[in-house]
RNA sequence: GGGCGGGUACCAAAGCGGUCAACUGGGCCAGACUGUAAAUCUGGUGGCACUGCCUUCGGGGGUUCGAAUCCCUCCCCGCCCA
């Protein structure tokens, strides 16, 4: 939380994401100066690895605060860590993240900036590859880098501490990474940077390092972490429990709905935007904890695809999970007319077998697997369950296949 | 450089000549329950023409009727000593 009071009102729209500001003073002079037209406006530096192909909502929470800080008028610096990736951040990791190759990063880079441009006014940003300054560094200039840090400063890092303490691999380049981000802030003289509370040691070796070039310090203004779907890890798309911000809006919603209720006060206010007074009212006792995760789950859609997806989505979901209907659209799958098995007498014509249905609507990757499904009861055919493996089912023109708990798809049969 | 201990399915981790497609936990999938969940319970979790067959236990080679299990070699990791 922000201590300063007249601090805290001036950033009001950012105060619920914001952990800590530090210094809290530096910020208020600086935003002061500005106001009163003494200086430009702030340089505002958030860096964005590129090491997976997506952007979730938990890395939404602090480019939220940039396009605050945007809008507020100030200069929105990303860093687009095409260079970093390559070393891959240890922060809150317990082991040697892999390197990614160049191409695998630049393939990540194109999509990146499509779902950043969901939240930031990317006209208005300044985007910089740090390739653009580590690429040309000479050696000397690594090793003079790494000369600022002490191994002793390393280890206080509890994910090395850990990894030390365990006795698990811990690679030298994984040492370099805090001084890299930190080498960015010097290279663009961010006034402030942004980022989640896993990044707070990273954001003050750039302190450090720009105080060293003789620059005025950034001030680091660090978010909360969301813990992700599944309620336990922070919220990692490695780990598949995060939301993409990429993901359709049906998907979105459905992975907000399905969280804990413990997560729903964090998701209300990480993750929406809606004001203070309905996320207390929605949290309230005596409130339906379903109707504010409906409120919420909507709010994050809203945020991402727009007013018009959000409450179509709500509807479906409502309409598919909540009512258990099947939904109005769904993929299409046109049949070919069975193949006998070697072995087997042939079906008769129209007719499939329950395995052969699961594979062509490729609701399973293998016939064992869509063989598991149907002995274990989850697949229906127009609402008639399909227990028997092998016996041949007549198909209807338009039938619907389900799997699971929401998997459809429209059978055509020519 | 020397000594020791390791590399097993998505992850962790048993197995240490046949009964191993490989214990167990997590994850994931399916079913039950429900407020959508979470929690809980049940089942499943390499492939296929499925009471059987085929391909897997770091890579390669070998011993054996038979190897994840023994031997050789290569690669990789941790600990200790230097």
């Amino acid at each position: 939380m922000i201590h300063d009071a007249h601090l805290a009102t001036r950033l009001a729209p950012l105060a619920r994401t914001v952990d800590t500001v530090t210094p809290e003073a530096d910020l208020a002079r600086k935003l002061a100066a500005f106001d009163a037209g003494k200086r430009g406006p702030l340089r505002v530096k958030f860096g964005i690895d590129p090491t997976s192909t997506s952007v979730h909502v938990g890395n939404g929470i602090p480019l939220w605060n940039l396009r605050r800080f945007q809008d507020a008028g100030h200069q929105a610096v990303l860093i687009i860590g095409d260079y970093t990736a390559l070393v891959g951040d240890p922060s809150g990791k317990d082991k040697t993240r892999p390197m990614l190759t160049p191409a695998q990063v630049q393939a990540n880079v194109t999509t990146w900036l499509e779902q950043i441009g969901r939240i930031l006014d990317l006209r208005r940003t300044e985007v910089r590859h740090n390739s653009e300054w580590f690429s040309r560094m000479p050696f000397v200039e690594v090793l003079q880098l790494a000369n600022r840090m002490t191994v002793q400063q390393m280890l206080e890092r509890d994910s090395f501490q850990k990894r030390f303490g365990e006795g698990s691999p811990i690679s030298i380049r994984e040492f370099l990474y805090c001084l890299m981000q930190g080498w960015d802030s010097v290279m663009v003289r961010a006034d402030v940077e942004l980022g989640g509370t896993d990044q707070t040691f990273n954001l003050n070796v750039g302190r450090r390092l720009m105080e060293q070039e003789g620059m005025e310090p950034q001030v680091c203004v660090v978010s909360p972490l969301v813990e992700g779907t599944d309620g336990t890890a922070k919220m990692s798309k490695s780990l598949g429990n995060a939301i993409g911000l990429a993901d359709a809006p049906d998907a979105k919603f459905g992975a907000a709905m399905r969280i804990s209720d413990a997560l729903l006060p964090k998701y209300l206010r990480l993750l929406t935007d809606l004001t203070d007074e309905a996320v207390e009212a929605l949290l309230a006792p005596g409130a339906h904890p379903r109707d504010a995760k409906l409120a919420m789950a909507e709010a994050v859609v809203r945020r991402y695809d727009g007013p018009a997806a959000a409450p179509a989505a709500r509807e479906r979901w409502i309409h598919q999970i909540s009512e258990g209907r099947a939904p109005d659209e769904m993929p299409e799958v046109a049949l070919a007319p069975s193949v006998p098995a070697p072995g087997r007498p042939a079906l008769p014509a129209g007719h499939w077998s329950a395995v052969d249905l699961v594979v062509a609507c490729k609701f399973a990757p293998s016939r064992s697997e869509a063989r598991r499904l149907v002995e274990q009861g989850g697949v229906t055919l127009d609402d008639a369950r399909l227990s028997d493996v092998h016996a041949p089912v007549a198909v209807r023109d338009g039938a619907v296949l389900k799997v699971g708990n929401r998997r459809y798809a429209r059978l055509r049969v020519r």
